[in-house]
This record gives C-alpha cells, sequence and structure tokens, in this order.
DNA sequence: GCCAACGTTGGC
DNA sequence: GCCAACGTTGGC
C-alpha cells in the first residue's frame, strides 16, 4: 500500500471571520466556504486525519501563522453550498454530485509569537530554510498549501510552538 | 482604499 | 479552445 507523503499544510483565514482564537474557544470547527478547486482537491484528495495545519492569519495587520490545527475529519460535502441563506451558497453544487468539500480541524495551539509574513519572507530568500515556501511567493492567494516537512518544523521554531513533527 | 495577481466566465 | 472581461484575494 502507498504510503501518503504529503501531511503538512497551510489554511489562511480572515481572524476577522475565523481567528485562531476562535478555534481555541471552538475546539473544533468546520473549515467551510473553500470555493477554489485547486484548495478543494488538496482538502477532498489529499489530506487526511492527523494532518498538521499552519493556521495563517490572512488580511491581518500583520498577517502570518498564528497557530496550530489538526485535520479531524475526511472530506465531506460542503453543505453550505446547498444553503440559499449562505454567504457560501452555490447553485451549481448539487446535493447528488457536490462540488464543493470541506473538512474539520481541532485546535492544537496558538503560537507565543506570531510568525510574520515578513519573517516567512525573509527565511523564503534563495538559500534560506524556507526557500520555496509557497505562502511567501507574491501573488501567491491559495488558501490552502501543501508545506513541507521542513518547513513545518522551521515555522514551528520560529513561533516558539510545543508542537513537534514527528 | 488601492491595485497586482490570478482564477473564472462566457462570447466567439 | 482562445482570450477579454470580470471578480476575488490579500498585501500594502
Amino acid at each position: 500500500m502507498a504510503r501518503r507523503k504529503r501531511r503538512y499544510w497551510l489554511m489562511k483565514s480572515e481572524p476577522d471571520v475565523y481567528s485562531i482564537d476562535d478555534l481555541a474557544r471552538d475546539k473544533r470547527g468546520e473549515w467551510e466556504g473553500v470555493r477554489n478547486y485547486q484548495a478543494r482537491n488538496f482538502m477532498r484528495d489529499e489530506m487526511a486525519i492527523g494532518d498538521l495545519v499552519l493556521f495563517y492569519h490572512s488580511n491581518a495587520k500583520p498577517p502570518g501563522v498564528a497557530g496550530v490545527a489538526r485535520v479531524v475529519t475526511e472530506a465531506y460535502p460542503d453543505h453550505h453550498a446547498f444553503d440559499e441563506a449562505s454567504n457560501y451558497y452555490d447553485p451549481k453544487s448539487d446535493p447528488e454530485a457536490p462540488r464543493w468539500w470541506m473538512v474539520d480541524v481541532e485546535f492544537v495551539e496558538k503560537l507565543p509569537e506570531l510568525v510574520t509574513l515578513d519573517a516567512l519572507k525573509a527565511e523564503a530568500q534563495p538559500e534560506g530554510p524556507l526557500e520555496g515556501m509557497l505562502v511567501a511567493r507574491r501573488g501567491q492567494r491559495l488558501s490552502i498549501q501543501p508545506v513541507d516537512k521542513a518547513h513545518f518544523a522551521r515555522v514551528l521554531r520560529l513561533g516558539g510552538a510545543k508542537t513537534r513533527v514527528r
């Protein structure tokens, strides 16, 4: 049986909408509302229970990685897409053939230090410890991104996390 | 609030 | 199947 390679992710959320503090309060949350095919495919096809997630605050001052979460479900249809009253309603998503999927995540920790986008970019320079990290690339809008294990570990270290990668 | 980057839509 | 127009993301 083929072993899964990818186990680390970065997921963006606007803290005005849903922050790491909200997840800390809720303990667990639905990652609904992803309306981008590439991001959906990552959730639906590649995420698995137990994967670790860098919780990134976008549209924040400053933007950056604010915490750690863990994937706790397989992907399942995003039912908000079927709800006409929802902001995430999409008439093209059919309950018989859902277009949009989501996972649930649980709170792991809030980082003692926000790892700002500036700090990520500084380390993503050529030869830097985060070279190639997607979130540091100009114009990178994808809201769910795979993260190299070494990069994940480095960001945890920068943030003073208790979480360790194995 | 501006606007660059880029994904999606739809006319052809 | 091309590509211009449009809408959204998200840093600044």
